[in-house]
DNA sequence: TAGATTGTTAATCGATTAACAATC
DNA sequence: TAGATTGTTAATCGATTAACAATC
């Protein structure tokens, strides 16, 4: 069983990994991947070594085969095909993020608003929320992407769901009857920033 | 020691709780709450242990008090300044949104491009990054939140420090020395939107 | 008082670290 | 070959769970 932190560290050694490369070293230790990731070496050859033997003994990792390597394990060596939910503020700063990440793909995006149909942010189109679940069965889409009114939300994620996509990603918070076998992750800036507040004041004693 | 995933959880039963008393509910039992959020109830109550005993025995928790004791722990009892540096796509969403958490009082927002300057985004003026450490001179910051390319992370930081400044989140990621005694936080949706699927692939199966 | 649920202790589970044999 | 660093094992550490005494 792989821990699930392990997962996320394998998306912060592969940025680590990206500008290693970018300054053009070849060979990454596990000593110097984890300083520059904030964490131990034995971790770093721990969650490597769940997924095999990526290095060569006494030398260390050839950065632009564990980059591949990592990618393979994350699944982003092909494109991930998105669907974003939501047009407002939020959602076209997403939207535009979004598409400068070579390995997202969004399909498309959904808006109730009918002043935004047919309108692009970047090169997506905005089509009817309306349209959602017919547009999934022509488009199938790994992941949804929903910034909506949280009394919206359940709606989407039955569309969705129905639609085939597994995972979903919400940044309005809302109690949501998850269908078994989806994946939803909420992601809440105020919470986030409460978690910091608590952690800086714990640090200035 | 308290567990920081024992923090997050309190955001989470925080929100649960004020869905909870807009619902007219009020007491909470461990189970309910524990339920509701997707964890155990001895969690639920060991987390809370951690801070003091808030319940009555045989009863459960009485919600508004439980609201105003989580509040209390998390600091958001008062409000919690902060300053954004950035006020592009990302950064006036945003903005937007933090205006409307009522503990969460933004101070002023900044960037580079003069066309902004004196601009609102909602009740934020916008003003230059050059003014942004004396501006803390006066108007001194628990938070900053940053959204700018990641060449000018390095810099923003050492201002916010310098200004008082000890919690900073950064959507953009950037290898940064940061000064002892503040807290870095990175929120990347391409990573979270990794991890995701990731956990969607696995659930598949 | 009897019933119920908290707060807390001890047991379990899982993740990280330290150490070192394997080997490039 | 000698030196260095990986991959892996066992030990440690920390967080969660289960169980129950305390008590409202």
């Amino acid at each position: 069983m792989i821990p699930e932190a392990t997962i996320r560290r394998l998306s912060v050694y592969l940025r680590c990994l990206r500008r290693a490369k970018a300054r053009g070293e070849d060979m990454a230790l596990s000593s110097l991947l984890a300083h520059r990731c904030g964490v131990s070496a034995s971790l770093v050859r721990k969650d490597l070594s769940y997924f095999g033997g990526f290095g060569i003994k006494g030398k260390g990792y050839r950065v632009d085969e564990l980059i591949r390597s990592i990618e393979g394990i994350l699944g982003i060596d092909r494109p991930i095909r998105v669907v974003q939910i939501g047009v407002g503020n939020l959602g076209s700063a997403i939207l535009r993020y979004l598409q400068q990440v070579p390995y997202f793909k969004i399909l498309a995006a959904f808006d109730i608003d009918e002043r935004k149909w047919g309108k692009r942010v970047g090169e997506v189109e905005i089509r009817s929320c309306g349209e959602l679940g017919e547009f999934l069965r022509e488009n199938p889409a790994e992941l949804g992407v929903i910034s909506i009114p949280p009394d919206g939300v359940q709606d989407v994620i039955d569309t969705l769901w129905r639609g085939g996509v597994k995972g979903v990603m919400s940044f309005a918070l809302a109690e949501i009857d998850v269908p078994e076998g989806m994946v939803l992750q909420f992601v809440d800036i105020a919470s986030e920033l409460e978690f910091l507040y608590y952690k800086a004041k714990k640090q200035k004693k």
